[in-house]
RNA sequence: GCGGAUGUGGCGAAACUGGUAGACGCACGGGACUUAAAAUCCCUCGCCCCAUGGGCAUGCGGGUUCGAGUCCCGCCAUCCGCACCA
């Protein structure tokens, strides 16, 4: 009579019915409270892989428990669908971007499908499409109409494979984040966007984002780097050869411990700086100087042996507190244009740079802190001093501690009019052009009259042309005969279309928004979109810590400032989920291979043996991978959902096994055999089982935590102690509402499995659409509870006693326990600790 | 170098505000059912010892406490982020 659960069947017949009545759609007028789920959308590469699944299942567990708690969920799904793979594809093979994309949606589609998420589809959007980065334009317009946009020549980051522009966000250890290449410096025409501007709104906004990792909010500040301190202008002393500067603009240096000033025995300015740019001119040492600091490479082993190096110009800075004394001003490499005013001043005692720089230079090294009882005025040795102290060998400043000495000198300077107290940033504004073609087109045009005019918004979306080649490197637009060619539509003349692209992480700044209101003749309604906003529960890939997480909030930010979103962070809760792992195999000629081609320790095409390397994450290289389609096709929907979300704590790894998800099978085979028992017409033996009523009303309560706190690991274990007291259970009606309610636990992760039994235990409706059950408060409460007995802080014993036994009861019961006697081997405790319902502890 | 996280059986892990360490799963081993296999079910499963009992165990060394995986101090290891940021 019994029949094995038919997952395939049941996957497909309540996919069909759940896509039939749009169960999952959102309804923007709904009355209940609403809950906003979202996984952070993927790239179309072509197939899905192990990392979406997890991310995903984990989404929908939530959305689908949210449901069942009577939200009003919107969990939508769509395509990150600009960027360089599709152009990659279309140089080696041929076919055009967009075709590529299309296919990988479709594609990719069907097997999201396959795993019975609860999305709301009607929702979906592909940033490819004009319908979507049209609206992008639009804002993209807007910012540039608020002053959050402008073009500028500037040093860039160039990928030389991806023959690309690239963020200072996406380079990674001076290569390009996607293809690895070593990033090279060009100088650039670029349109960037104003993040700075919310630099410290940005800063300010982690403070409020409660339900996001400490982790990720940590690495935002870094990021973002504020530093506090002086900004002044060192005067140019007349005697300075000035030849080639103007002595009257001086140097403007930026130092966080203006309290250490009279220690300054050198003034260095970055080789990019203005004023050794002028020096280098006519001048061949100075110039080849330059040419050496830019040599230096970019990485950690680099960076920490490289040696300081320096230049004198020749120039002598004035002290601003001592006209008298002279500080020798050098060109040196370790000072960067990119930050602060690009010239520091050298404070040797206290900043191990300027330690190394002085040394090397023969300078003198003033100590300007004391050391506990160091106070000379030499500085010995080669490590500065940093940490606090009183202020020495400082006029006016002597004897004050550094936090004084740091506002009288930022104070004196406003007074003096030569400085003044300021803040200092690291993060730098965003560039977002890319010459390539596949991404939203900037939508400027340029004209020898009028300048950069925006395109007038009527004439948005400004459309990708169908028609180009990939046959070349770089970028087709550019070259494509007709498009960039256009009337002024300030001044009628000729002018020419940007042909840059913008950044793809423009497309992911702002599709959450768009998912929650999609007119078609604006990126989105004002009010709907405020209904759904922020995003409740977002979930993704920690590798977005920075790169997306900060551009989404920064452009949050700019809608609020434009006035068209009242929403200041968009992302209210964030989880940053574990990869999928899985070992690593290579051959005994060091080619990587794939599990399938290993079988028990050796190559099953050589018959050599292999080496198993680290568990790593899934990836195409380390050819570590397991497709999920061929695993959902033999183990069914729930399976796979329920071994993503068993044993690995979401946050961690989760280590693919063949056994993990054989073990998975195993349990949905043994929730099929307890609903099937439960079929109506079964007869219904005996009554209560108040131990089994107990435990199943603690369950209900400890899941609906669990989930909540996305502790999906716990939830299951508990699922499986529960399934195990059922199965021991002897019938009664206790025990036949427990199966049915085990059904609805087990919903929001094996949803298919549950609407098979559901709709066999004759129920109305949908389980998607059923109510989580309610928990009997009374039923939580033990009436006996098990009691630990110690001596002297061992456990000796265990009883189990009344709730509600009174202390000296306990206590009673514990000294006669055998154990207890035998080990306080006649002794009278000296003391008796009871924790109540917990423990009580005999200290002889 | 700076900042952060983590460390518990063979493995993945539980353990609420300090209160029975190892729930639950995987693997291994044993057994039942079967002509047999699959499937299923049951049992054992941290280490050690003079074994109906006991000792030792949460990276290492100290400390606080009646009691420490949990708190404090000092180490070690691994992983992650940043990287000449003035």
């Amino acid at each position: 009579m019994s029949t094995r659960f038919n997952a395939l069947k049941a996957d497909a017949e309540w996919q069909k019915v759940w896509d039939e009545r749009r169960t999952f759609a959102a309804d923007d007028n709904s009355a209940k409270p609403r809950s906003y789920v979202l996984e952070m959308f993927p790239y179309p590469s072509g197939k899905i892989h192990m990392g979406h699944v997890r991310n995903y299942t984990m989404g929908d567990v939530l959305a689908r428990f949210r449901r069942m708690t009577g939200h009003e969920v919107l969990h939508p799904m769509g395509w990150d669908a600009f960027g360089m793979p599709a152009e990659n594809a279309a140089m080696e093979r041929g076919v055009h971007p967009g075709g590529w994309t299309r296919e990988n949606i479709a594609t990719m589609k069907a097997q999201l499908k396959r795993l019975g998420f609860a999305l709301d589809w009607d929702r979906e959007l592909a940033t490819c499409e004009p319908d979507y980065y049209g609206h992008e334009q639009a804002l993209f317009l807007d910012m540039f109409a608020a002053g959050l946009v402008y073009r500028k020549e500037s040093a860039v980051n160039w990928d030389p494979v991806d023959m690309t522009v690239l963020a200072n966000e996406q380079v990674i250890d001076g290569r390009g984040w996607r293809s690895g290449a070593l990033v090279e410096k060009r100088k650039l025409s670029q349109w960037f966007l104003k993040i700075t501007a919310f630099a410290d709104d940005l800063l300010k906004g982690l403070d409020g984002l409660e339900h996001w990792p400490d982790k990720v909010k940590l690495m935002q500040r870094n990021w973002i780097g504020k530093s506090q301190g002086l900004t002044f202008r060192f005067a140019l002393a007349a005697e300075s050869d000035t030849r080639r500067v103007t002595p009257g603009d001086g140097i403007e240096v930026f130092s966080t411990r203006p309290d250490t000033i009279f220690g300054a025995s050198f003034v260095a300015i970055a080789a990019d700086h203005p004023i050794a740019q002028a020096i280098a001119v006519g001048d061949p040492a100075a110039e080849a100087f330059i040419a050496r600091c830019k040599q230096g490479g970019t990485t950690a082993a680099e960076l920490d042996t490289q040696e300081k190096l320096g230049f004198d110009t020749g120039l002598c800075a004035l002290h601003p507190f001592d006209p008298e004394r002279r500080l020798p001003v050098y060109i040196a490499n370790f000072v960067l244009m990119e930050y602060g005013s690009g010239a520091v001043m050298g404070v040797p005692a206290h900043d191990q740079r300027d330690l190394d720089f002085a040394r090397k230079y023969g300078l003198s090294v003033p100590r300007v802190v004391s050391d506990g009882d160091k106070a000379a005025s030499a500085f010995e040795g080669d490590e500065a001093y940093t940490g606090p102290g009183t202020l020495v060998n400082s006029h006016f400043l002597d004897g004050m501690d550094v936090e004084d000495a740091k506002r009288e000198v930022i104070t004196r300077a406003e007074a003096g009019g030569w400085g003044r107290g300021s803040t200092v940033y690291r993060l730098r504004d965003w560039g977002v052009s890319r010459q390539r073609y596949w991404g939203t087109p900037i939508p400027i045009i340029h004209c020898e009259a009028c300048g950069a005019v925006p395109v007038p918004k009527d004439q948005l979306p400004v459309v990708l042309p169908e028609d180009v080649g990939f046959d070349v490197p770089g970028n087709p637009l550019d070259r494509h005969p007709t498009w960039k060619h256009v009337a002024c539509p300030s001044c009628g003349g000729e002018a020419r279309r940007e042909t840059d692209t913008l950044d793809t992480f423009a497309d992911s700044s702002w599709y959450f928004v768009r998912f929650a209101s999609q007119p078609k003749d604006k990126p989105f309604d004002k009010a709907a979109a405020e209904k759904w906003l922020p995003v409740g529960q977002y979930i993704g890939g920690v590798e977005h810590a920075i790169l997306h997480l900060l551009y989404a909030r920064f452009w949050t930010r700019a809608l609020q400032h434009l006035g068209l979103l009242d929403v200041a962070e968009p992302f209210a809760g964030l989880f940053t989920q574990g990869m999928v792992t899985h070992a690593t195999f290579k051959s005994a000629d060091g080619r990587w291979l794939s599990p399938d081609e290993v079988q028990s320790g050796v190559e099953t095409a050589t018959g050599t043996p292999v080496t198993v390397g680290r568990v790593e994450k899934m990836s195409k290289s380390k050819k570590n991978t397991v497709d999920p389609t061929g695993i959902v096709d033999r183990y069914g929907a729930d399976a796979v959902r329920w071994f993503m979300l068993s044993d690995s704590p979401p946050e961690r790894d989760l280590e693919w096994s063949e056994s993990g998800i054989e073990g998975s099978w195993r349990f949905i085979g043994r929730l099929w055999r307890l609903f099937e028992g439960n079929a109506p017409g079964a007869e219904i033996l005996g009554g209560e089982d108040k131990a089994l009523s107990r435990k199943l009303h603690g369950t209900i309560a400890g899941i609906a935590e669990d989930i909540e706190a996305l502790s999906f690991n716990k939830a299951v274990a508990k699922l499986y102690e529960l399934t195990s007291a059922i199965e021991k259970a002897p019938p009664s009606a206790a025990r036949t509402e427990a199966v049915a309610t085990l059904m609805r636990l087990v919903a929001p992760m094996a949803p298919h499995i549950a609407e098979e039994a559901w709709a066999a235990a004759g129920n109305e409706g949908l389980i998607a659409d059923a109510a989580w059950p309610q928990v009997d408060a009374a039923l939580l409460v033990e009436d006996e509870v098990t009691i630990a007995i110690q001596v002297n802080g061992k456990l000796r014993d265990t009883l189990t006693l009344p709730r509600d036994m009174a202390r000296e009861e306990v206590e009673a019961a514990a000294l006669a326990s055998e154990n207890v006697v035998r080990f306080l081997e006649g002794r009278a405790p000296k003391k008796v600790i009871v924790v109540p319902g917990r423990l009580v502890n005999l200290v002889a």
